[in-house]
DNA sequence: ATACGGCCACACAG
DNA sequence: GCTGTGTGGCCGTA
């Protein structure tokens, strides 16, 4: 099962370390070579059933003020699966809903939105409120695999859509009032994979006194990424352009919302 | 949670 | 080696 960590390709990019990732894991690093190796869920799948009764090997990734936990959760015969419903299932915003205002202009956000989660709840995202739907057989399956895995309880899901690698996501933290800033965010992969970026909030400017390294992984497809706190407060996070990426990413990121948090 | 342009660096192909 | 093209990191601006 040593196959989680991946690399799509070479170059200037300063990517986290595999002892970031996971101390001793040079060797596999090394074997599987720079280019283009894919990630790697298994492919066989005589422990697929097992899979949720043993406990996931768990990457940690942390540097200052940043604690996360990185697994693949789901092999690719059912990643798959839970891929093409989710492409049935989930309705994505449209209109308005799916447009955003910035310094007077307004744009279409580059991705597509939808979001799932228990009765009521509503989510206030860049001013507009959304309310949640109620969770589909697969969200919840997926919910369910995730609170097993990681012990916490969600009861709303945040889905983006990337169709290819035009489609991303800019710098930013998640750190609206309503999320409960105890539990954890966790965001499962589902398509292509696609690199990821952690920026300090101290590293944003040109004059900062330290240098913090961004931390960058590849997320890849049935992998769960938790984010700890207090990553959300000290660090940005963006899943950049990558104009090689030719075929879609649909991310879910699941929360707890306290429901008397507003504003 | 935007786009865009400028500047720079790198990879690649011819 | 060179040069052009494409990509991407990073920053500033609106």
């Amino acid at each position: 099962m040593d196959t989680f960590v991946s690399r799509t390709r070479k170059g200037p990019i300063d990517w986290a370390t595999d002892e970031q990732r996971e101390p001793g894991r040079n060797k596999i690093e090394e074997k599987c070579n720079q280019d283009i190796i894919k990630n790697t869920v298994k492919e066989e799948e005589d422990d697929y059933f097992t899979g949720f009764l043993e406990p996931i090997p768990w990457q940690k990734i942390e540097a200052e003020g940043l604690d996360c936990d990185y697994a693949l959760l789901f092999p690719k015969q059912e990643a798959d699966k839970l891929y093409t419903q989710l492409e049935e299932e989930v309705v994505y915003l449209t209109g308005d809903k799916t447009k955003i205002q910035v310094f007077g202009k307004v744009y279409s956000v580059p991705r597509k939105l939808a979001t799932y989660g228990d009765t009521g709840l509503t989510y206030t995202y860049s001013g507009l409120s959304h309310q949640a739907s109620p969770w589909t057989p697969t969200l919840r399956y997926i919910r369910d695999a995730v609170t097993k895995a990681t012990g916490h309880a969600f009861n709303f899901v945040l889905i983006n859509r990337y169709k290819d690698g035009h489609d991303h996501m800019g710098e930013h933290r998640d750190d609206e009032r309503e999320l409960d800033p105890l539990c954890p965010i966790a965001s499962v992969s589902l398509g292509a994979p696609r690199d990821f970026v952690f920026r300090h909030q101290e590293a944003r400017r040109k004059q900062h006194r330290r240098q913090i390294n961004p931390v960058k992984l590849e997320l890849a497809h049935g992998s769960l990424l938790l984010m700890n706190s207090p990553t959300n407060t000290h660090w940005y996070h963006s899943l950049p352009v990558r104009k090689r990426v030719i075929t879609p990413r649909i991310n879910l990121t699941f929360r707890r919302i306290l429901q008397d948090g507003k504003k």
